[in-house]
DNA sequence: ACCAATTTGTCCGTATGTATG
DNA sequence: TCATACATACGGACAAATTGG
């Protein structure tokens, strides 16, 4: 057995499922095939390729998963857009594999929500504004349920991101999201005057977009972000310790993936 | 043909390799199979779950892709750790075909560099300062290699990540590295006393990790995005054009993945 | 260093359920 | 309703690579 480390991958080594897979996905990479074009049925595939039905399954297996291509309603093969959830969700899966921890999590949510927020005020349009006090007015309604409570905080930083005009920094939040919203529904649970202290942060915040008003922004995200660390500490839990594979399955139960 | 929107999943949908792939990644992430473990051959995997082995094929492709599992040097399949580079390659791909624009990816870089800066101050050890000033010399020695000093830029803000001992902020940054690094080389190219500025922001940058000085952290970092912002304009490029597909391209074949 | 057993990669043929026209 | 096309799944087969004696 060689003791030598290996510099390259063998040349002879890549599957012809793998070769399939990538011949594919340069075309869409390229652009030269767009998303929601056909990429025609198996038997094509295999003609194209020269290879045998079950290598270009195994191939387009690899891309599926991905959303790179995925199938229609009749099951045929198309390009699809990868879309932010799917990744976000492996991203968030790799977080918990690699057990960061909570604080690792609250201070990439600080940096990104404060970004948000800045450009929000910036870019927030009256419509935009209506749907952040629908969100408050429903939260303030079901202010006794905490598990709904913290399905509309999410929805409200949700919109909040999408008022931002960045997909970058929204797509840069969402593993954070996934795993701190499930988390908001326990502090809530735990804190006497939970509920009421995150709705009176998102009042601020609104009025801070409604006025333009980046320092108020900026300090009600501070405040929104301290009082959800503070929770989560006085539920006992620790603020170093690595996030739970328990929380991703709860997650992902939710969003039926 | 039904014009009811469906409201749920069919339940007999699900494809057997489908099923395959759920239950050995629900057997992952809950912990029960850890990364480097080896998870039997295709045999007894057939063996297990009762279907054919091509079935079995095509489900572990599904997860292959995904990095949960891999083939370690004899082709046996193990549990693998997803990592962050391959996860940061699919986020920037998804970024280009979602068509973003230089101006998101600037504007989530200025925010996730300025929490870097902040959190590195605190953190910041004298040997990472050492391996920083050490890449600065190597930037001087390179600073009429435009392309040179694009790598070497790259890899200072990668070890400014480093320090800031935050993985989130890490993996939450990378994807916007690898779109934006590769127009660095052209900027630098560009614009006149480029690579000049550029290696005095970075001294700035460790005179401030020295200092623990915070303001001068911040200054910095914004100083030297808006430079780059700037020769990115001087070049006559667009701000707000949707990133290439050419840019990942020339990044895809450096990362040769 | 050779040999036998195991395992993966690939291929072939076929059957079945389903969607489309 | 029927026929066709297609994806899914199965069983079997063989060559190449790898392992372990």
């Amino acid at each position: 057995m060689s003791q030598v480390i290996d510099r390259f991958p063998r040349i002879t080594s890549m599957p012809a499922y793998e070769r399939v897979a990538e011949a594919i996905e340069q075309e869409i990479v390229s652009g030269r095939l767009r998303p929601g074009a056909a990429l025609g049925t198996e038997a094509e595939l295999v003609r194209q390729f020269g290879v045998n039905r079950s290598t270009v399954r195994e191939g387009i297996r690899l891309l599926e998963q991905g959303g790179l291509i995925r199938r229609d309603a009749s099951r045929r093969l198309i390009v699809g857009l990868p879309h932010y959830e799917r990744l976000a969700s492996r991203m968030s899966r790799a977080l918990v594999l690699h057990q960061v921890t909570f604080r690792e999590l609250w201070e990439a949510a600080m940096a990104l929500s404060l970004a948000t927020i800045e450009l929000s005020i910036d870019r927030a349009t009256p419509q935009l504004i209506e749907a952040l006090e629908r969100n408050i007015a429903a939260t303030e309604a079901a202010r006794h349920d905490p598990q709904r409570v913290g399905e509309l905080d999410g929805e409200f930083h949700m919109a909040l991101e999408e008022a931002s005009g960045n997909r970058v920094l929204k797509l840069a939040r969402e593993p954070s999201n996934m795993l701190i919203y499930p988390v908001t529904e326990l502090v809530v649970r735990d804190v006497a005057q939970g509920a009421e202290r995150l709705i009176h942060a998102h009042r601020m915040l609104v009025l801070a977009l409604k006025e333009r008003d980046a320092d108020l922004g900026r300090l009600w995200t501070r405040r929104h972000l301290n009082d959800w660390r503070k929770g989560f500490e006085l539920g006992g839990r620790d603020f170093d310790q690595p996030v739970d594979s328990v929380l991703l399955d709860a997650r992902r139960q939710k969003v039926g993936e």
